[in-house]
Order: structure tokens, then sequence, then C-alpha cells
DNA sequence: ACCTGAACACCGTTCAAGT
DNA sequence: ACCTGAACACCGTTCAAGT
């Protein structure tokens, strides 16, 4: 608390809280989530710790284990929120599903230029399928609902076919939304630069009907898709089950 | 054809063809099927090309648009194909929706490391959706559903719908085919080296349930379960359109 | 016209050295 | 125990210079 014998009164400037792994991934979490995953650096992550980029190095074991944890810590937030029952709500499978469908699309609607990460990096095993990566929350899934009913391969079925369903709808939702969202990504400006084009500098001169429907290729609908076509899943799955 | 006069005759080690864009593209596309997009270097690239990496900017706009390249070229196989009619097979759209359902996975087969690539690369425009993201292709959709009687409101929907669908069949399975193709992808041979645990070095023993259905997690049923859902899918758009 | 050498700014990572 | 400086190999990219 005081300062030790023979310093200077004078180091309030930076009373820094001591480095942690905890806190290196928050800044690296913090850091993605303003600038994209492209421009975290060790260097610049270092930076905004005001630490050297060599001092991360004790307690992450570089940069793909870094990335491996902001994606680990991300995804376990699902089973460990404070404010879920153990196994989420207790009304059946369709419930369950239910949570769980929205609490990991809040998470990328959280962090948008991260959930490309989630989404793709090499899972340690092949059967943990993004973006329920984490061991807890598989675990979880499935004890959830084989504690519902289901047989082991009627979960484990379940599993694969709820993943695909979450990552295609939302990766395609945070892609547009870090779209919109991004910093700049590149500006790279080539060519002649009209680009005083509104949306975007593409030609559409050749493509007649995707001009004629880009209001309506445009509408944000994501919303209700993401509703309507987890409602449709649930009504497969449903129809399986009673198969 | 002939020599210049003044070089000596020998100048055959390297017949090498003249270098350009589409040359580079195939090569890069070569390379990353080869060794995986993380290793793709303009300095390897060049390399492949036997050819100084600054020698490639003069036919790709730096490595950025030297990936966009890419992944316009493969997405744009799939609609100028010379085995394919102009808008695919005449039958009706889920006739369709079938063709190209199964040309869009025969894509990410031939090249699941760069599917990834084309799946979440940040598309020109937001309502260019991955992984139909190129003009040509998503003017051919759209162009077939409205020839075979979709109104435009639903054509755009068809579209939305169709590509989360991809997506998310198609990333997962290419993850998995990914994992066990890729070269090695990080060593990093971290903590204590057991690892003769068959697959993976995870510790399972806090995930009973996990470890109890590893083995019906593992089961290969790609082909059964993108036909399946394809099947419901097709099926749930049907009843849309009735409505 | 097309490619190369040299240079620059920036990476990730290691390791001996400081405190 | 924890952080830094210096160093290494490797990036992407520019540009003047060669042929």
């Amino acid at each position: 608390m005081t300062s030790p014998p023979g310093t200077r009164s004078t180091e309030q400037p930076h009373p820094r809280p001591a480095l942690t792994r905890d806190r290196v991934l928050d800044a690296a979490i913090a850091f993605m989530d303003e600038h994209g995953v492209q421009h975290l650096t060790m260097r610049r992550l270092g930076e905004s710790l005001e630490v050297e980029a060599m001092a991360l190095y004790r307690y992450v074991n570089g940069r793909e284990d870094l990335l491996e944890g902001v994606v680990d810590r991300l995804v376990g937030t699902l089973v460990t929120d404070p404010d879920d029952a153990p196994l989420g709500p207790a009304d059946g499978w369709q419930a369950y599903l239910q949570w769980l469908a929205h609490a990991v699309r809040q998470l990328a609607t959280a962090h948008p230029s991260i959930f490309p990460l989630i989404a793709t990096r090499h899972p340690a095993a092949p059967w943990l399928r993004p973006p329920l990566r984490s061991l807890q929350v598989v675990e979880h899934f499935l004890q959830a609902l084989i504690s519902r009913g289901f047989s082991e391969a009627h979960a484990a079925h379940t599993y694969r076919v709820f993943t695909s369903f979450l990552l295609g709808h939302l990766l395609l939702e945070s892609a547009a939304r870090g779209a919109s969202t991004a910093p700049v990504e590149e500006p790279l400006d080539e060519g002649d630069a009209d680009l005083p084009t509104g949306d975007e500098q593409l030609d559409l001169s050749d493509h007649p009907t995707v001009l004629a429907l880009r209001p309506l290729l445009s509408v944000d609908k994501a919303d209700a898709e993401f509703e309507q076509a987890l409602e449709a899943l649930l009504d497969r799955l449903d129809l399986e089950l009673s198969q």
C-alpha cells in the first residue's frame, strides 16, 4: 500500500494494477472490440497495458494461445453467467435451445468483430464445433438435453444440427454488423476514386437483377429471420424426436 | 521465339511461362490448398513462382487484393463451369437450389482450407453474403428464382436463408476436414506433453457426458446430415411460398 | 515492360540482463 | 518474480534501378 523505503514519493502517475492472465485477456477483448482482430498485435496489446510486448509472454503462450484464451473466455460465459439456472430454464428442451440460441446471439452481437474468431479457429478436437466450442458448454448442452429425455444419439445429433444453425446465422449477422462498425478496414484507395456512390463502389451495370433488388437485399430482417429459422429448426427436431 | 542476338544459347533451364494475374491467383490457390491460408506469404508465393515477391505487385494490389481475387475466382466458378446449363437445371426452383447447394459443397470440399476465407472475408457490400459473395453468382441466383416464379421479395428472402444454411453447414464441414488435413497448424508443445491420448490432449475428466458421448460426437454423418438439412430447408421454403 | 535490390516499418518470439 | 533491451528471422510494401 505504502511506498517501499528509498522510492521517491512520486510514483502515483501509474498505480498500474498487477498484470495477470485475466487482465491480458480482458485487454485483448477490449482491443479487438475497438480495433478489430486483424489489428491486434502483441506489441500494441502491450502498449494498451502500458507494458512491453515481451512481458505478455509470461501470461500467454504466444499469440495463438492468446486468441484461444479469448475465445474460451467468451464462450465460457455462456454457462457461467450468474443469473442463469444451472442447466438453463427448466421448461423442456425447446425452452433450453431457445435460451441458449439467444445467449449465443447476444454474445455475437456484443462482440461482432470477435465472433468470426470463435467461428473459424480450428477447435481442439473436430467434434468441438463452433460456436459451442468449449468443453464446459458442450457438457452443459448434452446434459441439458439428456436430462430432458433425449437419447445420447439424439443429443449428439442435435448438437451438430444446432451448431450449424447458430454458426450460419450469427456469422452472417456479425459480418454485416462488423462491416458497418469496422473502423475503416483497409483504405487502399485504388484506381479512380469515384466513391460518392453511397454504399459501395460496386459496378452493378452488368447485374440488373441485383441492381433492382438491392433495396430488398439490404433490408435488415436479422431479428425476425433468426427467430423464424429457430422456430423452424425446433419444429424439425420435434418431428425427428417423434419418429 | 529465338534468342535475341548476343545471348548465350543456354537459357533453357527455366522456360518459365509469363507471369500474369491468373497465374498468380492459381499459384495462390495451389499454395493454400497445400499449406493453408496462414502460411501464404507474398515472399513464399513469389518463391513458388520463381520470382521475387515484389514482382507480384504488378498483378495484384497487395495481399488483401490477392486474397479477394482468390475468393472471387473460386466463387465465380459456380456459374461459369462449362458443363452447366445457363441457369442450372430447368426443373424448378427446388432442383436449382439442390444443384447450387451441391456445387458450393463441392467447392468447399475441394478447397477446405480456403473455404473459411470465402466464409469470413468482409464482403464488398453487406448484402453480398458469403458463401455466395460474387455479384455474378447473386445475379444468377436471383434470376434463376425469379424466372421460376418467385416474387422479388421472396427471392431476396430465399437468398438470405439459403446463404445462412450453406455457411453453417459447409464451414463446419471444412473446419473438420481442414483440422484433419492441415499440415500441423501449430506445434506449440506446451505444458507436459503426454499426448499419446489418441486424437487430442484434452482433459475430459471433468466432463463425463462429453467423454461418454465422444464416439457419438465423432461419427461423421456430414453427407447424410447435409442432405437431410437441405431437404428440411426446401420443405420450409415451400411452405412459406404457399402462405 | 517487367523484374530485382535495397530499404523501411512493423511483426512474433527468445533470452540474457536488470530490478 | 517480473519486466525490459537487444537481437533474430520474417513480414508487406515502396521505389529507384537494372535489363
